[in-house]
DNA sequence: TAGACATTTAGACAACTTTCTAATCATAGT
DNA sequence: ACTATGATTAGAAAGTTGTCTAAATGTCTA
């Protein structure tokens, strides 16, 4: 599977668009996170399993919490991807041939 | 639904970010589209279906067949809620309070 | 080492996706 | 009007997703 195709299904829930935003302005643990939804903590679980296999957000144990937190580079993979489309089109004439999917 | 979960389900699949790739430096009809896959006609109409419920493509019939083209705005849509993510931030003050998913 | 707390994993189930084949709709040309 | 061509719609099969409950794992503290 596409690196992308893992970030743009990770990315078409809205609860996994909740948790990022939520961990936009400081990294969380998994139960504080799931603080701020009415599903399950194991539900919770599984979506932060599918971020991480997107590699929007790392864990890291910390005693007895896990702590989340946004890998903001991969943000940027889409986002060139998504600029072809605007009118600023590929911009670098030197930056060569189909690294595009 | 809201409309970025139809445009991230959209974009999640591969064959239909290769549709959006081919419409990129022209517009096409759905037979000129289909011609690039290995699946059946049917299949491709029905990932346009998804495409234009997503509003990235439009469609238009020109005779016999149907013409299908990007609608560039909706890209930037995906652009500006990725860009809260990276370094760039919520650039504007001024832009305010959760416009936000 | 036992108990409590935080989190994940396993297994089940309904809903949705992707693909196919077959049938239908729309237009053009004879 | 008939037929050929381009494209979509309908319905079915196989796989994937999002959610749950229940059980398991990992860590801290007494």
């Amino acid at each position: 599977m596409p690196p992308l195709t893992y970030i743009f299904k990770a990315l078409a829930d809205p609860t996994r668009r909740k948790i990022l935003h939520l961990l936009r302005t400081k990294d969380l643990t998994a139960g504080q996170i799931a603080a701020n939804f009415t599903i399950t903590p194991a539900s919770i679980s599984h979506h932060l399993t599918i971020l991480k296999q997107a590699d929007l957000v790392v864990d890291e144990r910390r005693g007895q919490n896990i702590v989340y937190s946004l890998n903001t580079t991969v943000f940027q993979d889409a986002l060139v991807w998504l600029l072809q489309f605007t009118d600023a089109g590929d911009k670098a004439p030197h930056e060569e041939e189909n690294a595009h999917d």
